[in-house]
DNA sequence: GTCTATAGAACGATAGAC
DNA sequence: GTCTATCGTTCTATAGAC
């Protein structure tokens, strides 16, 4: 493995559990155990770096997602929900978003693309499904169960407020779809 | 206003706008027009200037959640989820729980404070409707479905996001009380 | 209690030898 | 392409005059 991608391997770490702003160069340098001037060889900044990075993880977390089982509608929304998750660890990638460097299109670009795929994946299972609410706002809502359920996991200290969350959101869906 | 107070009044604008890690107490002496040296002599630390602010911030978003309605129910369960939110902006509070001070106990306690008081009048809200799914879940779902659509929202620059997560959310609610 | 001045460390980034 | 050394700036925090 080359320089860049050790450096990029050490950035996707560092950025899944610290965030953009709280990871310095130092620290991917540190971590990679690259030379100081290596980093500014392969990558022009720091935001640079972070946007490689990040796409390559965007990349396996979609992967990971379209994983999950092979089945569709509910079957595929319920694999989705009952994943196991460190919900005190908060999402690798939903974490960036709440951070002002968002506002930077070359970070922004790539959490976008992740969840812009799981919303169009999730939406097309929820299709299936044929209840009378939108399978998109469904669908944003499956998402958002899991990334509320880290904020509310990581406020209170209580990593059950996840799980708590998603398996509401599947006995709810759940009643609704035997009702029709 | 003494200086005491003018720096937690600037202090709780620039944490909610941006998050704690982002702000540095120059900024906030910067916002608040008071001298550098005044700042520690009223605070400690940056976390000790945080941690009231917080506090104060807390307390503030408490009485805004307790004044959404009279009603009890689901009409209060409505209130916090019909809630008019600039969805872009991010939760002024709940923004800080991916932030790696979250470990700072001084940072930690105001937030798990309000997303404790929150889940709890929910809980309350939802017990009313006698509905066969754990009226704490229930909360836990709401509250994710207004974080997760901040972060859906930021994530994607659609502002419509966290709308629709919600929304969804009561439409799924009101299907299943309907069904009892 | 408020201010100006400044400390020491870490920040993001660059220079230049090899 | 990799390294060490260092730039100028900003960080959190302190000193000390008034």
């Amino acid at each position: 493995m080359n320089s860049r991608e050790t450096l990029i391997d050490a950035a996707k770490d560092l950025l899944s559990t610290r965030g953009y702003e709280a990871t310095s160069p130092r620290d991917v340098q540190n971590a990679s155990g690259v030379g100081q001037g290596s980093f500014y060889h392969h990558f022009d900044s720091k935001a640079d770096l972070a946007s490689a990075a990040l796409a390559s993880l965007a990349e396996d977390m979609c992967h990971q997602f379209d994983a999950l089982t092979d089945e569709d509608g509910l079957a595929f929304a319920e694999a989705f929900l009952t994943l196991e998750r460190d919900a005190l660890a908060g999402c690798r990638i939903g974490r960036i978003t709440m951070e002002a460097s968002l506002a930077d299109d070359r970070i922004r670009k790539p959490i976008a693309d992740y969840f812009a795929h799981i919303r169009s994946r999730l939406t097309h299972a929820f299709r299936h499904l044929d209840l009378n609410i939108e399978p998109d706002a469904l669908a944003d809502l499956a998402i958002a169960a899991v990334q509320g359920g880290y904020v509310i996991a990581r406020a209170t200290g209580d990593a059950n407020a996840q799980d708590n969350a998603t398996t509401a959101l599947l006995a709810v869906i759940r009643a609704h779809t035997n009702m029709d």
